[in-house]
DNA sequence: TTTTAGATTTAGAATTAGTCTAAATCTCGC
DNA sequence: GCGAGATTTAGACTAATTCTAAATCTAAAA
């Protein structure tokens, strides 16, 4: 790591490249997968490669400024929302869409209480039929 | 799908092949990886090849036998237990337990409110550490 | 009992997501 | 402008999983 004259941190961190692909995240609703986020960044940022993409996934979900999520079909989706949330999947047509449990931190020590565990953090997921599925 | 005379389905679905993979998972506490059941069925039935034990999970998943459970990191794991259940999952050693939250019918009520999907099901994951981890 | 159609298994090739590597490029502080 | 360290790039590589096509098995029909 880097330091000024100061001692302080003077890495500058936010390339282009990240800076392309936190946007493309920011810039949908949806949930997109690396590859989809590597056609997009392609669009504004032609050049970049498969590798920077996931590069700085890496970076941005390191610096909490995504989120990566991962249900059991393939590849990761990335989040643009950082804040504890939970998931609902569409069994039908797969759509994924965040929510917000009330009283998330009772949850947490429920789940602790019953797993034995020292909580960190819980997610629930929740599937089901999307609006337009039912 | 074959009938015999009176129009029953008379296949017989549960080969050697998927009862050994079925055994491997319900003789361990723990949740082995695909990999990890094709080298336990492999010691009870040499020759068995990795495509069957794929086969074999797929088949005992679809029969309701098995439950599949996929966290971010890399291969699937198999879980025994198919009934409604949540994981706690130590972010220090990387271990798996099972557990059970009490009034999974309500949370199931709010989630499916929030979120505005026709819920079939919820589970929840808890991340923090293990009895032993902490 | 032989035939046969469909299901299953097998070995290995193919695919997919993601990581690694090494060289080229960039950036910042001097 | 120089040089250390960080970043990017292209492409090779790895690991998990699926696909393919041929061989084998099984149970119903002939």
């Amino acid at each position: 790591m880097r330091k000024n004259t100061k001692g302080q941190d003077t890495e500058q961190k936010l390339t282009p490249q990240r800076e392309v692909v936190l946007q493309v995240i920011r810039d949908t609703e949806q949930h997109p997968t690396a590859g989809e986020i590597f056609e997009a960044a392609r669009k504004r940022l032609p050049g970049i490669s498969y590798a920077t993409v996931y590069n700085s996934l890496r970076f941005l979900r390191e610096a909490g400024l995504v989120r990566e999520i991962s249900f059991g079909d393939s590849a990761s989706r990335y989040d643009r929302e950082v804040e504890r949330h939970d998931h609902a999947i569409c069994t039908n047509c797969g759509k994924l869409v965040d929510f917000n449990l009330p009283d998330a931190a009772g949850l947490l020590r429920v789940a602790a209480r019953k797993s034995q565990f020292k909580a960190e953090s819980v997610q629930l997921t929740l599937l089901g039929l999307c609006p337009e599925c039912h």
